[in-house]
DNA sequence: ATATATGCATAAGAAAATTATGCATTATAT
DNA sequence: ATATAATGCATAATTTTCTTATGCATATAT
């Protein structure tokens, strides 16, 4: 994914919050849009995007719909309800590991 | 480590700041400095820690010296010049992961 | 005396990525 | 025209990083 090691793990938060602001994506809809977003700093790689979305489907936060868009195949996905209160845990997991890292790495903000 | 998945990838930044902060420290140190500093949120675990600074060692990131406190061993970890440099690295990287990760979570800021 | 805290370490396994493929269609540049 | 890049899905082998479990040893509080 990105160049730093950081990126492990925030996979599954970004496609789920995607999801959700966009209805529905298809896998390399989802990788451009997270290339557009940071400007090209984070690409998302096939290898690990479409593991992580069949997971998501397995575990029934995700929902798939097959489209035929001329002779080519794309696979929509969208939040199920589950997946919706699934986003909102991981949007809070995210605030608090942000948190977390700011004052571990910004002593001023802690009390010493 | 956290509750959450998020923190992946995060623990070598954790362990050269705190370093770079407190000059040395010894692993206990480490694991109760980053409980203390997140409230009890964050815990690393030893299975984590103990080979993450043994890697960091083999790469000269830090150097280590042994300490007999009573009859207590205790390893003090610190910055080698080039752990300085890598230190100042992975803050950038973690200040970039998480204006991106801001971005892609929350449209609005992007337009700011 | 026994639990809790301090202090280090490693091993087995799981989770999530990277890297390398593979297949197929469509658009574009030379 | 035809080679290259882009679009679109997928999986396999390997690596990285963590969890969980275990092991050893000393100090302290109840």
């Amino acid at each position: 994914m990105g160049n730093s090691k950081l990126y492990k793990g925030s996979l599954t938060t970004i496609i789920l919050k995607l999801l959700e602001t966009h209805g529905k994506m298809y896998g390399y809809e989802i990788t451009q849009k997270v290339k557009e977003i940071t400007k090209g700093e984070l690409n998302i790689t096939e290898g690990a995007l479409y593991p992580a979305l069949h997971k998501l489907e397995a575990a029934e936060l995700l929902d798939v719909e097959v489209a035929k868009v001329g002779n080519r195949l794309r696979k929509y996905y969208k939040l199920t309800d589950k997946g919706s209160v699934e986003t909102v845990n991981k949007l809070k997991e995210l605030e608090q590991y942000i948190r977390n890292m700011q004052v571990l790495v910004n002593p001023k903000w802690s009390i010493e």
